[in-house]
DNA sequence: CTCGTGACTCCCC
DNA sequence: AGGGGAGCCACGA
């Protein structure tokens, strides 16, 4: 049974959670993780969410999510100008003006996998 | 306590 | 095509 408190802490754990389930060379957006957790326009707190993330004892691969292009909009919030880009290329993901190339076939949807 | 802001997104003009 | 507003919610000043 939950109460009320549980529920306070539950948008950034469930949003830390499904961030750590992002598979190796797959990505997700903000978006999808907020519809994921039942607030489509709660994109903004998984941003939030992300800043945050750094101080998470947990690892939290925030470099898997972008904004709804592709786009590597959080990469400013990495410690150096690259950092975001090297993860990314890395893993297999080719990245062109902060963009991810072929976006879609490296999109990871929550809700497919952990319906 | 109130106010402003943000790694977002959708809708309307 | 591109700019503006609204909704979302946590957090710091």
């Amino acid at each position: 049974m939950r109460n009320e408190k549980d529920s306070q802490i539950d948008f950034f754990e469930k949003v830390y959670d499904v961030v750590r389930q992002i598979p190796y060379g797959k990505v997700t957006t903000y978006g999808l993780i907020a519809k994921h957790l039942g607030s489509p326009q709660a994109a903004r707190m998984v941003g939030w969410a992300m800043n945050k993330s750094h101080y998470q004892e947990n690892y939290v691969p925030a470099q898997r999510v972008v904004n709804r292009n592709g786009m590597l909009s959080g990469k400013h919030h990495f410690n150096g100008e690259h950092v975001m880009e090297d993860l990314l290329m890395s893993e297999g993901i080719q990245i062109k003006n902060d963009c991810i190339i072929d976006f879609e076939k490296h999109l990871w949807d929550p809700e497919a996998f952990l319906k």
